[in-house]
DNA sequence: AAATGACATGTCGAATCCGACATGTCAATT
DNA sequence: AATTGACATGTCGGATTCGACATGTCATTT
């Protein structure tokens, strides 16, 4: 169960609210590990049950702010270390790219020239954080991720082109 | 609901029992869209009630051989063609890259080779596949999709390299 | 004073997913 | 004749996920 982790591995970050993991959730991590307030919340009573969080701080509005515990940091370490990843990739663009031959050229084009735009667009978002971050000048442990990410993009984008060419 | 769609679309290539078709699964999909046996016979049960599939054979061991209707075909069309993609690419491995930051310099190196050694694997296996396909000199539509995985391993390959060396 | 919108936490039910359990057939080997 | 292993289909319960429903606070704008 990696929503458990994911949440473990944000508090690490920085002590939270529900309320500021979900938007962590949802502008950081919304494509590689989805999750909604519906489901932080109950984890985040367990999480408390288990011993590997606990409030550090109660704000206005209710608000409870989590922070690790020494076992819940010694959780974290244990399942980044120890534990064997679980190396699938559930993505439905990729069933759909493996199906695309399937389809008549002309739909198959219309379906690769959508997916070549998003690519497109995802990809000038990502340069758009790079450039920020650079101008920043902070050393950013972040700009590695998304130089991976224009980078993946890049030959994503390149190989749509080509099939594109070819249909 | 993608597991209807893909069942849909394996069956579109080549009408199938429900144990071909977890045999794919388990081959080609295993990495995009994972499902064993016990989702796949129950989901071949409910196409069939929608009418999207139908027996068309039965063999030997009480095998039961599907194989697409024209409405299971148009659905499958429309699928591919109309429906807007789930972008989401929910993959540990990628959280797991994420956190990587959070941890003491030694442990992020060994993960990282973990990462690494585990690529090239996956490299090497994709490399023997498209010589595979190269020397039987078929059109392979597959031939594109396992240079994609070729592609972007490599992308990947690189980076851990690079955040080795800078760890 | 009312309205709006961001902040904030929660529950519920339906759908999905997953591993374990269960059963049986058929061909080839020992 | 018995064993083994691939073939073949199914169910069940627990965990996970997801969208919808529900409630309330606080600051700013109108």
């Amino acid at each position: 169960m990696s929503l458990r982790h994911a949440i473990l591995g944000l508090l690490a970050r920085q002590p939270s609210t529900g309320y500021d993991l979900t938007r962590t959730f949802d502008v950081s991590l919304a494509t590689t590990w989805p999750a909604s307030h519906s489901q932080i919340y109950p984890e985040l009573g367990k999480l408390e049950g288990a011993g590997l969080v606990e409030v550090v701080e109660r704000g206005p509005r209710g608000s409870k702010t989590y922070g690790l515990t020494d076992a819940g940091r010694d959780e974290l370490r244990r399942w980044l270390v120890e534990d064997e990843p679980d190396r699938s990739q559930r993505n439905e663009s990729g069933l759909r790219l493996f199906l695309t031959p399937l389809l008549p050229s002309q739909d198959r084009r219309s379906v690769l020239a959508r997916d070549l735009a998003h690519v497109e667009q995802q990809s000038a978002i990502l340069v758009a954080i790079r450039d920020q971050i650079e101008e920043a000048g902070r050393d950013d442990p972040f700009a590695a991720q998304v130089d991976l990410g224009i980078r993946v993009n890049e030959v994503i984008s390149a190989w749509l082109a080509e099939q594109l060419d070819r249909t």
